[in-house]
DNA sequence: GTAATAGTGTCTGTGAGACACTATAAA
DNA sequence: TTTATAGTGTCTCACAGACACTATTAC
């Protein structure tokens, strides 16, 4: 990084982008895709993103988008999740000139907010298993594969899956998006002792629900002030995802 | 990530570095750091990198400065390892315009190379305890940081230890790494049981070394194919690194 | 011999997983 | 009453950590 290396005309002529992989845990994992307009890869299903404007910092670019194209404001909801996952930089990935993008990882609960952003019309979820067996737009089934293995794998640390239930769950719900998201089966019982053993994941509010068909009402829970969780939550060896 | 949004003139003049951390463990954790010559910073000292070139994946210009600058090159030594980190991006990181960084680790044994690349004969290798105790150029102690952390969570759950440790090891050498890399007391008799207990991380060459003062020769080993540990080596609870 | 290191044995506590069981509420 | 779910109890096995112990080599 020599000074002379700085000169204006001398550096290449790089496009950054956000690319935001969002998330949420309905029957099964489920991401939000939109259907491309223009060349290239008109008609081809792609992930929302767009380019970092030069005053604004990426991580900036990255929550402007996740509004703009999908109505998710990351104030929202005691914070939804938005993560850097890595960037992807391949000379050929866009075939029209060097485009740098950086992909992020979004969780939104469940009940996601009215898509309302300007691009968001496009914006159709559809699950996961779908995304990555359609070719997608660009490089987008390999970040769209990146980004939901990162989300996987912090499960099993962090509290993550809070951001997957909302304000308030039970812990059925939260065993509901352990299972969904790994698509692997937990025991309850043991998930339960393991999760409200660990320190500073969940919160009781003292609150009950009433289940939907039959049996007492479940006791409700907030997230914690913790971030990681010991000890961790493992994956169960082999899973079927 | 509309069409009209690549209208060349439209894009904001974006400049791609790639920042390197080496790490190597030595009587502590280490990394190559270079002093800069020109503004801004000058004198000051910076984490090896440069411009990735309009023609080159952002891997390739890694690799590329990883063995310019320090001369290391990832085909060595059964492959150095480098690895992707992350991508900071604030807008002011650079004071004389727009550049996004994608920040890369690299690991070393503790025998490194000859330095011999052209910018090379600026590189000094110092404590990483030092380093982020000192204003670095940029921001690069937030990278240092934040490289370093990856790699002591990778320890805990991938054979990244064998790449720090070279082709053959005892070991005493591998628990050195540890405990080096994690500033932390790890029971040898129980580290031994661990590692020889984890599937594919080393495997023994069958020969033997002996030891500088006293003892008998201690069994080499090589890494293993495997690339991820189980049962995971967990660091000891509040670690004083 | 003494000191240092390689390597083994063994005990204890904790936690993961399996699964039986009780309690509560809707239909 | 039946069925579904909330929540508890308990057993077993595996492993982490502590630490005593033996074996081998340099000096």
């Amino acid at each position: 990084m020599t000074a002379a290396a700085y000169d204006p005309a001398a550096f290449p002529p790089f496009a950054v982008t956000v690319d935001i992989v969002l998330l949420r845990a309905a029957d099964e994992l489920t991401t939000l895709v939109v259907r491309r307009g223009g060349e290239p890869f008109a008609g081809k299903l792609a992930l929302p993103g767009g380019f970092v404007h030069v005053d604004e910092s990426i991580q900036a670019a990255a929550e402007r988008e996740l509004w703009e194209e999908t109505g998710v404001r990351t104030k929202d909801l005691r914070d939804i999740h938005l993560e850097q996952v890595g960037t992807f930089g391949d000379v050929d990935r866009d075939p029209r000139m060097r485009v740098v993008s950086v992909a992020y990882l979004a969780l939104t609960p469940n009940q996601p907010p009215s898509v309302a952003g300007s691009d968001a019309a496009e914006a159709i979820w559809i699950p996961v298993r779908e995304a990555l067996a359609t070719p997608l737009a660009f490089d987008h089934n390999t970040i769209l594969n990146t980004c939901v293995e990162r989300a996987r794998a912090k499960l099993e640390y962090t509290n993550l899956a809070t951001t997957l239930a909302g304000t308030t769950f039970t812990l059925a719900d939260l065993h509901r998006i352990y299972e969904v998201v790994w698509n692997a089966q937990l025991d309850l019982p043991n998930f339960r002792r393991k999760v409200l053993a660990a320190d500073g994941f969940i919160e009781p509010t003292g609150t009950k629900r009433a289940g939907a068909s039959g049996g007492p009402a479940a006791s409700l829970y907030r997230p914690g002030k913790g971030t990681t969780l010991i000890p961790p939550i493992m994956r169960p060896v082999t899973p079927s995802g």
